[in-house]
This record gives C-alpha cells, structure tokens and sequence, in this order.
DNA sequence: GAATGTAATTTACCATGGTAAATGAAAAAT
DNA sequence: ATTTTTCATTTACCATGGTAAATTACATTC
C-alpha cells in the first residue's frame, strides 16, 4: 500500500490513537502543515476505498480505525526506493544515509548491532 | 527533485548514455515495461519543463541531456524516505531492510565496512 | 422553538504522472 | 516522384493526491 504525504500523517494519527474522528485527526495535524477538517474528510474517504481504514458512525459521528499496519506501509516503501532507485543494492542506500552529518553515535551503535545480529542470523 | 517511475527510468537511461534521443530511450525501456515513443516523448518534455533535462536539436532529431545527476536524485529520494516514514530514525529504516532474506553476505560486509568507516569519522 | 454549531455528503477544482492517438512536416526508401 | 518512415507537436484522456467550499441534516444551546 502507498500513501501520499497527508495520507500517511493521518495514518498516523490512526495508528496513534487506534481510533479517531475526523476532527481529532485534524487536530493532531494543526502542528504541522495545517488541513481543513474538509480536506481530511475527503481523504478518510479515499483511504476507506483503498482499504486503509474503516470507519464505525455511532450518533452521529464516524469512528476510524487503520486496518493496515504501520510497520506494513514503511516496510513496503523502503523495499519500493531500494528496488526503484537504488537497483536493490543495500550499501549504495545505506552510504548515501550515511552522508548525513546529524547521525548520532547512538544511532551509528544500533545499526551495527542490526547488521551484527544479521549476519549471525546469516550462518544459519 | 521528485520523479515517478517512468520518469526515472528515462533519466536512468539518460545518465547511462549521457546524451540520447526519444527513440534510444524508448528502446532502453522495452526490456522492462514498455512505453510507446510517443509517451516518452511527452515525459521528455515534462522533464525538459521541470528543468531534470535539456535537449539540442540537431537535423531533426532531439538529443537529450541530463541536468540532474543521479547520485542526487538518489539521495533526495532517500532522505524524504527517512523522514516521511521513518521520522528520521536510522536503525528503524535499516532494520525494515535486513528482513529481506535475499540479501547477500557479501552485501551484510560490505554495509558493515561503511558503518565502520563513519564510526571513524565520528570521532574526528 | 429558533439560532447556532457540528457532522457527513456532494461537488468541483488543481497538479502531477502516465498513456497514447492524431496530425503535420520532413527525410529516406522505393 | 511517390510512398513510407520518422520525427515533433498537439490534443486528449485517466488516475491519484490534495484542496476545500457548498449543501444538507441533525444536535445543542439559548
């Protein structure tokens, strides 16, 4: 599943709150780039015919809830840009991450320890 | 600078010949998924308006030249990745791309080294 | 009960990426 | 010289993501 940009923050919302209004999610979207509560309306209903999310009306108002997973959609967009553009080679991706200045030390640790634990995994 | 698929696969072939025309590209496509002449063109221009390419008529025929380059492409298309999807987080991102049980040992030392090598700049 | 507020729904744009046929003009082949 | 091929250009769709006003229907408040 791919999702634009505002799609994917109100999938976060979503995923936050495990279920939300369509108010409450543009809420959670007034810190950033602001949507109208309109906007945000059209795009629950885009995502409900894409399958993303569901929606329950009780009274009045419809309760959303995600129907994929959070982990689903980032995976599924990070096998996308490797095979897209980086023709699936691992250390081309990872060099040009690399090249940021802001990565912390602590970061740099983690990440070996994934690639450590990797190749253990590997021998098997 | 943000390019879909088909249009990235034009400029890939762009940056692989350094200059080429509609027809040479068309023909680069028809291993993958094919697309007439026609709609290359129109892409070709769409480029040419987003200032990824130029051309240079020469007879009558466009040749067509990158302006972009790929590595810069790549990177921009990485770093909107991290952030969107990943709010920034390194060992979240690499994590998601270790799952894939196709890759290589070879790919595991090779990722290391570059780890290794930025942990050395790190404490410079 | 009338006014106000709050929902969903409808409708209508715009931008971008992609698709390609149709047309016209020029070069190449016959 | 006429036909065929090969370009560029024009035109016209479609899908998706995003934007939001206008409308309608229902609650809440005064």
């Amino acid at each position: 599943m791919k999702l634009g940009n505002l799609q994917l923050r109100i999938m976060r919302s979503l995923w936050e709150r495990g279920e939300a209004t369509a108010r409450q999610i543009t809420d959670d979207l007034s810190g950033g780039v602001p949507s109208t509560l309109s906007t945000v309306q059209t795009l629950l209903r885009k995502l409900e015919t894409k399958g993303a999310v569901r929606h329950e009306q009780r009274e009045r108002t419809f309760y959303f809830r995600p129907l994929i997973k959070e982990q689903d959609v980032a995976r599924s967009a990070a096998q996308d840009l490797l095979a897209r553009v980086y023709d699936n080679s691992l250390s081309g991706l990872l060099a040009h991450l690399l090249e940021d200045e802001t990565v912390s030390a602590e970061e740099l640790r983690d990440i070996k320890q994934l690639i450590e634990a990797r190749e253990r995994e590997m021998t098997k």
